[in-house]
RNA sequence: GGAGAGAUGGCAGAGUGGUCGAAUGCGCUCGCUUGGAAAGCGGGUAAGGGGGCAACUCCUUCAAGGGUUCGAAUCCCUUUCUCUCCGCCA
């Protein structure tokens, strides 16, 4: 959400930077919603005033007869106040979901564009391996030694969802665990949290109102699985008053997360690339707002490091404005090299939400005057899943084996090579 | 799941219809004191919003939502959460 004071002074370039990423703000709409507002607010403030006065005169007045003449104006005041206050309850109600309904302002260093065509390379890591022979892609080496089984998850659940066996599934575990490591040896909190959360959760970090189509709900209670681990997370602060002195706060979370995305039906069909359910190891920071910049960049490197050590070759994009996700003013994805596509994929994706989660949410940092916002950051690091796919693509071998990243080599109890054509 | 008790500021805790945005203590902070510190003494210290150039002023908030009343932290209803006991369970 943004601030709306800074919203009334700098209408034309919100609009403008909005526009942007294709949204269209009706500044006509907001403008008619605020005076409506402000017009209530001020009858229904003055209203009150007039009814506290009589209210305490009544309690003071020793003279019958003008303490029942004051009782009477006392009834009016009230029944007035009562209409007026539906008014303008319906006006706040009316401003708000408008404001909720607006994307995260951009930074000024997001690049324009429509779509993930035009997001901007920044670097690439790494070598793309060459292979002499027919590679196969994820989930036809998983398949090798039934170490990834889609028959067996549509019985269980339905399509979208996998069953990993044997050294795949240890490996999936070995990933997580590695991220885990790596990331409180890098000044990480670990945590972990609740997979079920709130509506209000969802809203304070920007799934709610407007994406509820991508969350799986509980049907007997007002809960949804999270989408990931940003959601509990990023809320364990949710109206808190943090002291400038333990910022940043680091927090890391492996957590299994649930989308929905009924409209994302026949794309990425095979393998695992794009599952209902799956894994992954989230970072969130909140800083002050001074250092959140910065921060994004350090959030941002620490994801990288994983693939770093597990020589994926990677690359780092900036989002352009049409890609970028409607909390975030700014985000870099990192893509890693899948050899059977013969292209980069999204592995992680690193955000500056400034202060538009936060006001959300009402994380605050204490100052001596007035209270300010603090900034919200996450980022995967990684998405195991697509680390698990990434490693058996681009290490597989002519033989059917897959070589296990150094990194990963003790959390797999000493297996250097999987061979899965036996 | 059953029975009972409860939810008040950063924390602890008083308050059972008007004098309550809320005693008191702790914490934090400023000043005095001191060679310096501690102790002591004195002052300040909730959040959110509206109006005003400003000094300032007004409104809201005692778990959340609704109700009664001229007036609610206080009375009534609903929901959520916490604690104790019983049951069940990993």
């Amino acid at each position: 959400m943004l601030d709306i004071n800074f919203l009334r002074n700098n209408l034309k370039e919100i609009q403008s930077n909005l526009h942007k990423r294709g949204f269209d703000f009706d500044v006509e709409a907001f403008k008619k919603l605020d005076s409506e507002r402000r017009n209530l607010q001020v009858e229904t403030e003055s209203l009150q005033e007039k009814s506290n006065i009589l209210a305490k005169e009544v309690a003071q007045e020793k003279n019958q007869t003008t303490k029942n003449q004051k009782l009477k104006d006392a009834k009016k005041i009230s029944t007035d106040l009562k209409e007026i206050k539906t008014k303008l309850d319906i006006a706040l109600i009316d401003l708000n979901n408008f404001l909720l309904g607006i994307p995260n302002i951009l930074s000024e260093d997001v690049p324009e564009g429509k779509s993930e065509d035009d997001n901007k390379v920044i670097y690439k890591k790494g070598t793309i391996p060459e292979f002499s022979f027919k590679i196969r892609d994820h989930q036809e080496i998983g398949e090798l030694s039934n170490g990834i089984n889609f028959e067996e998850s549509v019985i269980i659940a339905k399509s979208r969802f996998v069953v990993l066996r044997k050294e795949i599934a240890k490996l999936h575990r070995a990933l997580s665990q590695y991220m885990l490591d790596t990331h409180v040896e890098n000044g990480y909190e670990e945590i972990y949290v609740p997979y079920l959360v709130n509506k209000n959760s969802l809203e304070g970090t920007g799934q709610l109102p407007k994406f509820e189509e991508d969350l799986f709900k509980i049907s007997n209670e007002e809960m949804y699985l999270i989408p990931t681990a940003e959601v509990p997370l990023s809320n364990i602060y949710r109206n808190k008053i943090l002291n400038s002195d333990e910022l940043p706060i680091n927090y890391v979370a492996h957590t299994p997360c649930f989308r929905s995305e009924a409209g994302s039906y026949g794309k990425d069909t095979k393998g695992i690339i794009r599952q209902h359910q799956f894994d992954k190891v989230e970072l969130v920071k909140f800083v002050h707002p001074e250092d959140s910049e910065a921060e994004l960049d350090k959030l941002t490197k620490d994801a990288e490091s994983i693939l770093n050590n597990l020589n994926l070759p990677y690359r780092k994009v900036i989002l352009c404005s049409g890609d970028t996700g409607f909390a975030s003013s700014k985000t870099f994805d990192l893509e890693v090299w899948f050899p059977s596509q013969k292209t980069y994929r999204e592995i992680s994706s690193c955000s500056n939400f400034r202060d538009f989660q936060s006001r959300r949410m009402k994380i605050r940092i204490k100052q001596s005057k007035d209270n300010i916002l603090c900034h919200t950051i996450n980022g995967s690091g990684l998405a195991i899943g697509r680390t698990l796919a990434a490693i058996l693509e681009n290490n597989q071998t002519e033989q059917g084996s897959v070589i296990i990243p150094e990194v990963l080599v003790d959390y797999m109890g000493g297996i250097k090579e999987l061979n899965l054509s036996r």
